[in-house]
DNA sequence: CGTGTGACTGACC
DNA sequence: AGGTCAGCCACAC
């Protein structure tokens, strides 16, 4: 299915979603989620075009080593540090504690309850 | 249609 | 523990 490709960041965004506060996600763990095995970058491009409309949890996703991703220059950077500080989760040197903070869905079910929106195949029938 | 680029990743060195 | 490199996908030029 093309459409897949088309709609892309939708899927991804509807997976971004999914991420519990607390917990951060690497952008190849989001994108295997979302359907593209090797779309890590499609991710980071995914939550850079998304509107501001959409509140998304974009701060939750770091890269596989538990760091911060954007660049430094990018003010987005320190905003994603307060966030998580926020959200109770330790932000040192622009890293997290992947060993201590990545998210789970299947241990995350059993802890918070099955998720309450749908997390597969939007872009299939919500295409036109 | 070829090239460069990026909020990436895993393998190597 | 850090730097490099090729592979990755969609998009801007």
């Amino acid at each position: 299915m093309n459409k897949k490709r088309k709609n892309f960041h939708r899927s991804i965004w509807n997976t971004v979603a999914a991420i519990p506060p607390g917990r951060v996600a690497s952008y190849g763990q989001i994108a295997r989620l979302a359907g593209f095995a090797n779309g890590a970058r499609l991710v980071g491009w995914a939550l850079r075009s998304a509107p501001p409309d959409i509140e998304l949890p974009w701060h939750r996703v770091v890269n596989a080593k538990g760091r911060i991703s954007i660049s430094p220059t990018n003010p987005a950077h320190e905003e994603q540090q307060r966030r998580l500080r926020a959200e109770s989760v330790a932000v040192a040197e622009g890293r997290v504690d992947m060993a201590v903070y990545a998210w789970s869905p299947n241990l995350d079910e059993l802890v918070w309850g099955p998720p309450s929106f749908e997390l597969t195949e939007v872009t299939e029938n919500g295409s036109e």
